[in-house]
DNA sequence: CTTAATCTCTATTGATTTAATAGAGTTACA
DNA sequence: TGTAACTCTATTAAATCAATAGAGATTAAG
């Protein structure tokens, strides 16, 4: 499961995406997504430091988003906040550590496995991008008004 | 990722449905997967009660197979030792709990893509049976000797 | 009937991670 | 100068994880 710091983050990425020229107050967010202010302000903070966001201090400013809505998807998000995508360590690619279980990884049918798995969860969610979901979210609307 | 209980407990089925007849010792498991004696125990014990395995005490005993190495697949496992397969709980199916972030299920667009996700996996985990795996294993090794 | 082998059970511990909060600091606008 | 806003460091309580300890129960064999 994610941490809730990675589902946060993608909720306000989402929010935010709606209005990708929008400038965000923290609050405004916290009380849209139903996330608390004080733990919005660290995620928030982190996906500066990562170049998602951008933000502007003081008076008049808030957050907005820095890259374009097709240009993030869910990959990168899950691994800033929780690491390796796969479920065993020994299949992730960019958080790989060797397991002490398998000693032959090629021969590993375990590691065969979850290595499947985790290359269909990478291929999904990086076809999910801000962009995708927001439009996605469209379609899922209109056809419940139906 | 997955709790090294859960890991280790597929190790250890897989280990065993190697020689689906034979009768294990804790012991003999625990050296061959490289998995700590005392923790082992646990682990074999809950596979005992939740009906995977079967064992006789005092001497001669062991643990072996109760279910078929075609009966036992890793969604199962999984669900067993780490609860739900999804990555958010409320795109999870045995272990579904609503969340306080999508107000409307039907149309968040961050539910609908983990669902995907989640359906993905299970499909997986539950087409990777203990047989299949031990099968894949003999392919994996004859391939690498070539 | 005693011994050794083996699984069974309860409890506990230390380490780590998670989720959240507190509170002071900095920046910028008007 | 005051207020609105983001920034930063630190702390905490709870939960979970990984592992271990140690005593108990059962069975086979001699």
């Amino acid at each position: 499961m994610l941490s809730k710091k990675c589902k946060y983050a993608i909720h306000a990425l989402v929010h935010m995406a709606r209005e990708p020229e929008e400038k965000f107050l923290i609050k405004d967010i916290s009380e849209a997504c139903n996330i608390p202010k004080k733990f919005l302000e660290a995620i928030l903070l982190d996906l500066k430091r990562s170049g998602v966001l951008g933000s502007k201090q003081g008076k008049g400013g808030g957050y907005f988003l820095r890259m374009k809505p097709a240009d993030v998807n869910l990959a990168e998000v899950v691994r800033q906040f929780d690491g390796a995508i796969a479920l065993v360590s020994c299949a992730a690619h960019k958080f790989y550590e060797p397991c002490a279980e398998c000693e032959d990884e090629e021969t590993c049918t375990v590691h065969d496995a979850f290595l499947q798995i985790r290359n269909a969860t990478v291929e999904m969610l990086k076809a999910d991008t801000l962009e995708s979901l927001v439009k996605k979210e469209t379609k899922l609307k209109a056809r419940k008004k139906r």
